[in-house]
DNA sequence: CTGAAAGCGCTTACAG
DNA sequence: CTGAAAGCGCTTACAG
């Protein structure tokens, strides 16, 4: 099918799409002009830019961004892979990373990992070549060698998980700080028998032992005993989960009188169980938490819990992709992102 | 530069991309083979379909989407925009759409409008042409006549705002009917003086109206009068807003014994205010939500609502949506989904 | 200041 | 069962 013989027609309407050489016509330019006046690449007169635009009203052009990427080897599109959406923390980092993105010219697409191997896999793997120029990456499941034994040259920033290892970009809190500020303020207004619920066993250590030993730290240098009765792990780090952990440890008849919880979430879930069996918070039992997302602003009792700096994580997160890919065998870097402590009625 | 000249580089890395026909050069057949083996469209011989499958794991090939996407005018992804992605509701559906486009082999990506007018303008205008093959859309601030001028041709759907033109394909629960429902479940547990917060006054009926109409239709059924004085509008749907109004409501000396609140987040920011002036919930005030997100099975207390079926909106309206994308000129449907009434503590 | 031509990496009639 | 060639809609050296 040549050109000269059908007009293109868009399949799904059927109505004549638009293209760079219809406006070239339409203004009596070349193609090559068009393209000079949209990209500002190029010094084009101002009579010249005028019918161009003029064209291009007229036509309600707008350029095709596949064959544009297709040309210039660049997506203007970045993949954000998080385990669950529905997860508020996730959500609000979203919401932050579209904000910043936006003001660079980049489009947002989003990966839904719920954890599956599989899924997490393929974004290692830089997902569909051509697609995306860079990706952020929560990851959960996936172990360390992986990331040492990535071959795909796509962009990538771990978010939120420390691997020791060195060899990816990755920014997150201090997390073994995080939690012992957590537990240490939970020890200075009072906490005797602190438990601990969201630990998870890991190959070389994920967020979830950094915050354990952040746990111990300050259990030890308040010289209070650790105590693995009061340790619970769940396996996820959803509302269920902190409610279901926290009824185990009162069922098996451990009584805290404070818990650090590794999520908000978490720390809501032990709060509804909590007030279910009949104890207040703070009084009888006090939570922390860690997130603050927007809920914890508002829950009964609110929340008291560490704050991550969860704007600067979006925007240094997306600083570290944009210089990865303007320069992909630079050295890689950690970024540590500032978290402070947020009092409330929990704790 | 010719291909001979010089192997192409990533830009990003330095390292050779892989296209097509390296793959068919180590395969010793055309890219056309090697085409037909990926997509499977056209009968290969076995033999020669292993070759070109070693070659391309030699290779460590991986198919470019813009390329693809460019000759095949699909780009293989939708876009869902809505206001903000840290409102639960929000993300918890675009969870449920992301789930059900994966297994029809589409991306999401995210458009967050803010309810700004020019981003909601750009997404009626089908957003960047060649990026994407369909939209859903939530509106916020959009008057209804703009709909009816959409020039572009991308087929969108609209999500949870009812259209009374029709121009458009939409799937939305009955906002009518459900916020009727919640009025007539508190006055039926014995609400006599009910408030209402979240109402707005828009263009065409969005879907703040509805709610006030079935609240005020529930109210005519029970013979109870309307009292303009208990309806507070705010102008977002957020726990701050719910709080706010509560507080406005209390501190002009209006006690009502019950609230309908237009969004779950509207609820639980109006049980805080409640709790926090001393008032019990629900003995003193009942207080019911919309929406049914995770958080009002945790909450104290734990939130009566609404529940409008999440994952049929999410699903009907991807299947509106890809019907679309297939015969872009068919009659726009409207799609009404199940909600039901989900009783826990509030009221 | 402007244009003709090549090519980004695919897929798909057309031909055998 | 397989291949040569055209073309998707752009951008960018190259040339003037």
């Amino acid at each position: 099918m040549l050109w000269e013989d059908v007009s293109v027609l868009d399949p799904s309407t059927q109505r004549p799409a638009v293209g760079i050489r219809d406006v070239a016509a339409l203004a009596r330019v070349s193609p090559t002009t068009v393209s000079n006046v949209l990209s500002g690449n190029r010094r084009v007169s101002a009579a010249t830019r005028e019918r161009v635009h003029w064209a291009i009203d007229q036509l309600g052009y707008r350029p095709n961004l596949s064959a544009r990427n297709l040309r210039v080897r660049r997506a203007g599109l970045i993949a954000v892979a998080v385990p669950e959406i529905g997860v508020p923390y996730f959500a609000e980092l979203i919401g932050h990373v579209v904000q910043a993105a936006r003001e660079r010219d980049y489009t947002v697409l989003i990966d839904q990992t719920e954890g599956r191997l599989e899924a997490e896999r393929f974004v290692l793997s830089g997902m569909n070549p051509g697609m995306v120029d860079g990706i952020l990456f929560s990851p959960l499941g996936i172990e360390r060698v992986e990331y040492e034994n990535r071959r795909d040259s796509t962009p990538l920033v771990l978010l939120g998980e420390r691997i020791s290892g060195g060899g990816v970009d990755h920014v997150a809190i201090d997390n073994v700080a995080a939690a012992a500020d957590a537990t240490r303020y939970l020890i200075e207004r009072g906490g005797r028998r602190i438990a601990a619920i969201g630990h998870q066993e890991r190959e070389g250590g994920g967020t979830a032992p950094q915050r354990t030993r952040g746990y111990r730290q300050a259990l030890d240098a308040a010289g209070m005993s650790y105590d693995p009765g009061l340790v619970v792990p769940t396996s996820k780090y959803h509302r269920r989960d902190g409610a279901l952990a926290m009824a185990a440890l009162l069922d098996r008849g451990t009584r805290p009188d404070a818990v650090f919880c590794y999520s908000d979430l978490v720390a809501l879930g032990a709060i509804h169980t909590l007030r279910e069996r009949g104890l207040r918070v703070p009084e009888d039992v006090a939570v922390i938490g860690i997130d603050d997302i927007d809920e914890g602003r508002y829950s009964t009792p609110t929340l008291t819990t560490i704050t991550p700096d969860k704007v600067a994580i979006a925007r240094t997160a997306l600083e570290l992709l944009f210089d990865r890919i303007a320069d992909g065998s630079r050295e890689p870097r950690q970024i540590v992102v500032p978290h402070s402590l947020t009092v409330r009625r929990s704790a």
